[in-house]
RNA sequence: UGGGGCGUAGCCAAGUGGUAAGGCAAGGGACUUUGACUCCCUCAUUCGCUGGUUCGAGUCCAGCCGUCCCAGCCA
């Protein structure tokens, strides 16, 4: 009889939300519900690259579909030519299923549903419930009222036999942009603004990228949308805050058009992150101005450049399944999209050994020209993942930091007299001095090593006191340009208000390293798609236009060191 | 001061009248072939504020405060 409390639902993906909790309600309720499947859709509209926002929506509106058993539409929401290209239609497709989306066959354009949309137009108009108005921009804006007092339009009571005639001739293309709209005739008084006429249909000689010349009067999103919405047969059609004012005129469209479906809109907040920026305006403006390199620049929150700054889909799915959904304005931390990263790299990057500062380190016992083979395990979380060989010798490269003349207190590296330390997978090592320069600037370090050690493990099996230190031997290392990232802005909100987001610039979000000692099996045709570098950070191959000398380094993903502190 | 939202820890976020989940961050400890990873422990007497209803309120009611969105022929 006593039922057992149910655990904690803590899997990723297993999370419940208000949305969740409103299509249960509408399902159990029944009415316009009755009987059918989850079926949302991801509607961006083709002028811009995909950015991390836009995965938050995918993740919720493919995972809300998922959840129910449902289905989820890919559409291209095309009704403003004047911004839209197909340049981004193909860059939108390629980043979703990058992240690892698919919505089969299901892929849309709104452009497709004009036709419908202009004989929901003209039916409106027969009902008496739109009409063209002839009112400029400026007349409009004039004209629209404030918080006191209504709106007006002198068009507002003219014959539908008019308006019918002014419509087709907008559609023929008889007049010019912005010499007359097509309104729906709602509320003019009332305090929602967008319920006062808004306009539906405007007049734009513009080239479609789909339609081509067909087409000189378009839509207006608030018209558009719950058609496209309902020509799909969409249930629940997902979208951000900033629509909810819009709501009543979707349901308005939805209840007076002879549409085939009634969906619902169910609005969330969209994602904010601290130093960065998300508008699409101020990406676009980065990437006119020439602040970063472009779109897919690895400092830029969009899809294609977190692509190129090593972050993997998985992490990025992993951060918008964790982050939930609310109706509350959030800015979540950088550190945790960070830490979904270094978590999945963790469990999957393959290990390979990189100097990024380096500094000669001589093994003074170790005999002249020899040279050995070295096994080091490829992912150490992962052992069954296998191993690769690197070679050792004399002459190696360590990190410049991992030597420090007169050592700092808890100091665990190299510094004369100081701990016994480990080559990661070769040998322990006992720093004995320095080589330095006429300017006393160090050049070399010197150690000596314990022959009885190789893998790294003493045959005594004493405790080794100093840390395991990544090397790479000096005779097969090659040189490499590293170009480390980190994120572009120094502010945590750069966005805020009374801010101009480019005085936040971060002036080191890039620095090249052009002397960088990297293990041979690194670079080319083998190497794996990340490099886990411990202790610094990690690797990934710059996939776009990099030679395979030049590596991406993920600065702002480094692990954490307190000893730094 | 018109309309619509939202306020639970430093940051996200569960919670739907029965006595504050979880994650990130932070601090402490153990372990460790990279001061990482992993593991363990700690971290809201209180849910924007003030009243009210109730045996019982983060949950219901009232008022107040704060904050975001809306006056494109953008989406």
């Amino acid at each position: 009889m006593a039922e057992e409390k149910k655990t904690p639902e803590t899997e990723v993906g297993e999370s419940h939300n208000f949305i969740h909790t409103f299509i249960e309600e509408d399902i159990a309720k029944g009415g316009q519900f009755e009987g059918m499947t989850v079926h949302t859709r991801f509607p961006p509209e083709p002028n811009g690259y995909l950015h991390i926002g836009h995965c938050k929506a995918l993740t919720i509106d493919f995972g809300t579909a998922e959840k129910f058993g449902g289905m989820c539409n890919l559409r291209m929401d095309d009704t403003n030519p004047s911004k839209e290209d197909t340049e981004y239609v193909d860059a939108i497709k390629e980043d979703i299923h990058w992240l690892g989306f698919d919505w089969d066959d299901r892929f849309y354009y709104a452009s497709e549903y004009f036709d419908k949309m202009y004989e929901c137009a003209v039916d409106l108009i027969k009902k008496g419930l739109a009409y063209v108005c002839e009112l400029t921009p400026e007349q409009m804006k004039d004209m629209r009222g404030d918080l006191q007092h209504p709106a007006q339009s002198p068009y507002r009571d003219r014959p539908v036999e008019e308006s019918l005639d002014l419509f087709e001739r907008m559609k023929s293309g008889e007049f010019d942009n912005g010499q007359m709209t097509l309104r729906a005739k709602i509320d003019l008084t009332s305090g929602n603004f967008n319920m006062r006429d808004p306009v539906i249909y405007r007049i734009n000689h513009a080239v479609h990228h789909r339609t081509g010349a067909k087409w000189c009067i378009y839509p207006m999103y608030d018209f558009a949308h719950p058609i496209e919405d309902a020509m799909e047969h969409i249930t629940h059609s997902l979208c951000s805050l900033e629509f909810e004012a819009h709501r009543p005129l979707y349901n308005w469209v939805v209840e007076h058009c002879d549409v085939p479906a009634k969906p619902r809109q169910i609005e969330f907040a969209r994602l904010g992150i601290n130093y960065t920026v998300m508008s699409k305006r101020k990406l676009r403006q980065l990437v006119e101005e020439k602040r970063v390199s472009g779109w897919d620049d690895p400092r830029m929150p969009t899809l294609c450049g977190l692509r190129r700054r090593g972050y993997t889909p998985q992490s990025i799915r992993s951060f918008c399944d964790r982050i939930g959904v609310s109706k509350a304005d959030s800015t979540v931390d950088f550190g945790f999209l960070e830490h979904c990263l270094r978590e999945n790299l963790n469990d999957t990057a393959q290990r390979t050994m990189a100097v990024l500062r380096p500094i000669k380190l001589t093994v003074t016992n170790y005999p002249d020209g020899k040279s050995e083979m070295m096994t080091v395990e490829n992912n150490p979380v992962h052992p069954e993942q296998g191993t690769h060989e690197v070679s050792f010798s004399k002459h190696l490269f360590i990190e410049a930091e991992d030597f420090l003349e007169t050592p700092i207190p808890k100091y665990k590296r190299l510094t004369p007299n100081g701990p016994e330390c480990r080559l990661k997978g070769a040998y322990l090592i006992t720093c004995t001095g320095c080589v330095k320069d006429a300017n006393g600037n160090v050049t070399e370090v010197l150690c000596t090593y314990d022959p009885e050690s190789r893998g790294g493990d003493p045959a005594d099996g004493r405790k080794v006191k100093g840390a395991t230190l990544h090397w790479v031997d000096e005779a097969t290392a090659l040189t490499a340009e590293v170009r480390l990232y980190d994120n572009l802005f120094s502010d945590a909100d750069p966005d805020g208000p009374d801010k101009n987001f480019l005085d936040y610039l971060n002036p080191d979000s890039l620095e090249v390293l052009k002397d960088c000692k990297v293990e041979a099996n690194m670079l080319g045709a083998k190497a794996p798609s990340s490099f886990q570098f411990m202790r610094q950070g990690y690797f990934c191959p710059d996939s776009k236009d990099s030679t395979p000398e030049h590596l991406v380094f993920n600065r702002s993903v480094s692990l954490k060191d307190s000893f730094k502190k």
